[in-house]
DNA sequence: CCTCTATATTGACACACATCGATGTCATGG
DNA sequence: CCATGACATCGATGTGTGTCAATATAGAGG
């Protein structure tokens, strides 16, 4: 699901004040991008993501971040569930346990909606 | 208002998987961008902040801006004034009407979360 | 001072969402 | 096959938020 950037469009018609607006995001990219930005517009989801990043392995299951950020297990599972959905995050199950691991190129896309 | 990135501090102690999730953003620091990042993280708001970038002169005005949306004058004003209490606009009076123009300072910040 | 136009503020409403307890699922070990 | 531990789902609840109509403010012009 490719996210376009903040797009420096040329501006071009018409309006009250004569400069032109035209220029810009559709609602549909838009929409997509804001999408993504809301997966991540959360305090706890930007622990969880920095958490995971900062580990050795690059990997964390849900039972050493239900222990970091101190909410109840099933809260921290929504919020990994939300980040999984947004593309950001990948699930593998292993034995009982789901480790989860960043998705680079997904936090490229969040990155590139404002370059 | 400083916005730290997503930190790639070095994983520490324990936990019930052996991992180590200490490393990562404090909570205020994650509630610090999240604030910013709620800003952004809403399609009219995106659109708003494309479109005034999209312009020759770099700002525009409500009536402009209210056009493009097609939403309702206070709504528009609404999101406006979350852009500008979130430093990504700023706002000058220049007769009846009011120009805004984007802080860049301040998307280098929301693009810095996640370098 | 009065009016007109552009913008901001207020109040109300509907909807989305973060959180948690209770419960369900699934794999492991006995 | 049953018990246990890890994780997911469900249902309920309180809070946050996008939207608009109505109203207020503020500057320009007569």
């Amino acid at each position: 699901m490719p996210v376009r950037e903040l797009p420096l469009a040329p501006a071009s018609t018409t309006s009250c004040c004569g400069i032109g607006v035209d220029g810009g995001l559709t609602r549909e990219d838009a929409e997509r991008s804001a999408a993504l930005l809301k997966a991540v517009a959360d305090p706890v989801r930007l622990r969880l993501l920095s958490a995971i990043r900062a580990t050795d392995a690059g990997e964390a299951c849900v039972c050493d971040l239900t222990d970091l950020v101190g909410l109840a297990q099933p809260t921290v599972s929504h919020h990994l569930k939300v980040l999984t959905e947004a593309g950001l995050l990948e699930r593998e199950r292993r034995g009982t346990w789901a480790w989860f691991r960043l998705v680079p190129s997904r936090l490229a896309d969040v990155r590139g909606i404002f370059d």
